[in-house]
RNA sequence: GGCGGGUUGCCCGAGCGGCCAAUGGGAGGGGACUGUAAAUCCCCCGGCUCUGCCUUCGAAGGUUCAAAUCCUUCACCCGCCA
């Protein structure tokens, strides 16, 4: 992806605008890392591949690598292909489970596509890198890897890490996990050799990881470097932010539908919508400030809302994706009855939802059986509840009995239904001919 | 290696032969009020072909008319001792 030239601010600013959006927990000297980046430097941040798919937590540490990049520094971004296979357990009370690696090394490929979206790959001046660590881990023999890299690492300060004490006190760790701080040195110190990286950013947790790799560079190379860490993000009410009850919000859209990605940013709780402008938007202060003021005005109107979940869904899934799904919802929620839409907005917006589909002629199932069959309900007990509860509408209008069955004539252009769960939570259904 | 304690539904955590699909809290869901927000109040929360049936209380066996509850073996965790 290209970024605009115009963006591009001096990088003196770059540690106050990120102090201004709550990006920075933790720095090592922050007035030597303020001096260092008055000139271009490199810079890294580590994705361990655990899922199919980045997910918006991700995104989070990923875009403050972009901020560098637009203020002119080359970004790297690092896929542990190695580091995955170990498991890291910084902020974890008990082993992972080993992912084997034929997994591990599909996933890499997964987060190197995706990676790929938000940097740019193409400019003369700094075009960021994709690297992966199992290319300098994997060839490195055991006996290299304790005399060489071992011996710099003193077993007395590895206990002290927190990420290892509190499993000490808790559940126990493996000897795997326990070097996994070691293969995480490596990799800062080699990217230090090959690319002159001098700075490594990462979550709170990897704060131990990360000064552990200078450390490292300290005594191989007798170099020096910076640690940035960007704080965990909660929501106003504790929670860890980007969690639904079906779990993460992910960037892959076959994992997180682009029309619940939108409307996951859509409802963010009004406390949150300014500080998620800041660590999200690439906006400036000025724009960011004027939505907070709209919406302290009028919150009902959720301007700042709206915003923040369209530049969000353009980033990740790009603008025509973030029109059909602006279309859909405006088209599904608004104050229009349904009936009104033509046949082809009706489409497009169905296309964004869940979705079941009966054959012409054959008998129309109950509602819950509808339900139940586009995905979102669990059991068909669940979308019976519904029913009971009075939370289930077809069409917009709130149906009851549990063996309610939509007729023909509830069907917009004899093909489209509208099944809806509570409040927001919508699914089509389509008659099609026979196959 | 020895002794003791533990393993319960998405999570925490009661139950300790029948009244148990299993108390309570959290998370989650529905309703009311709103703005596809929050707070608040009410309700729900294993599944199904649903006045009944089926599957759950670490795993596998066993005792019993009847087990999450008793017995045996196994696995894992946590203490104390060596």
């Amino acid at each position: 992806m290209k970024t605009e030239q115009a963006d591009v601010v001096p990088s003196a600013d770059l540690l106050d605008d990120l102090h201004w959006r709550g990006l920075i927990s933790q720095t090592t000297d922050e007035t030597a890392l303020r001096k260092s980046l008055k000139e271009p430097i490199s810079l890294y941040i580590g994705f361990d591949p655990t899922a199919p798919s980045l997910h918006i937590g991700n995104l989070v540490v990923l875009l403050v690598l972009r901020r560098f990049q637009i203020a002119g520094h080359n970004p790297i971004a690092l896929v542990g292909g190695a580091t995955g296979l170990v498991g890291d357990p910084s902020g974890r009370n008990e082993d992972r489970i080993l992912n084997s690696e034929s997994t591990v090394a599909e996933w890499v490929n997964k987060y190197r596509m995706q990676l790929a979206r938000y940097l740019d790959f193409d400019g003369a001046i700094n075009p960021a890198r994709i690297v992966n660590n199992l290319d300098w881990t994997a060839p490195m023999s055991a006996i290299e890897f304790l005399r060489d890299i071992g011996k710099h690492f003193s077993v007395n300060q590895m206990l002290a890490k927190d990420s290892v004490s509190m499993r000490l006190e808790g559940g126990g760790i493996s000897y795997t996990e326990f070097s996994y701080q070691v293969l995480q040195s490596l990799d800062f110190l080699e990217l230090y050799r090959r690319l002159g990286c001098t700075l490594q950013i990462g979550g709170t947790e990897q704060w131990g990881n990360i000064v552990a790799g200078l450390d490292l560079i300290r005594r191989v190379e007798s170099g020096g470097g910076h640690a940035l860490t960007v704080p965990l993000l909660l929501k106003s009410d504790g929670t860890k932010f980007g969690k639904t009850a079906g779990g993460s919000v992910w960037l892959d859209a076959e994992m997180t539908s682009p029309y619940s990605f939108y409307q996951y940013w859509l409802t963010t709780e009004d406390k949150d919508v300014i500080k998620f402008l800041k660590v999200f938007s690439f906006q400036s202060h000025e724009q960011i400030n004027e939505l907070e003021k709209l919406h302290n005005e009028n919150p009902g109107a959720r301007t700042a809302h709206r915003a923040l979940a369209r530049e969000i869904t353009i980033l990740v899934h790009g603008e025509e994706i973030c029109d059909r799904v602006e279309a859909a919802a405006r088209a599904l929620f608004g104050q229009g009855e349904l009936g009104e839409l033509d046949e082809v907005t009706l489409a497009s917006a169905l296309a964004e939802l869940p979705k079941t589909h009966i054959v012409k002629g054959d008998e129309i199932p109950t509602w819950v059986d509808l339900l139940h069959a586009t995905g979102v309900v669990e059991s068909k007990s669940a979308a019976r509840r519904i029913v009971k509860e009075s939370g289930a509408y077809l069409n917009n209008a709130k149906i009851s009995g549990e063996d309610f069955r939509p007729s023909v004539n509830d069907f917009f252009f004899g093909r489209f239904a509208i099944l809806r769960k509570g409040k927001r939570d919508l699914a089509a259904v389509e008659i099609i001919k026979k196959p």
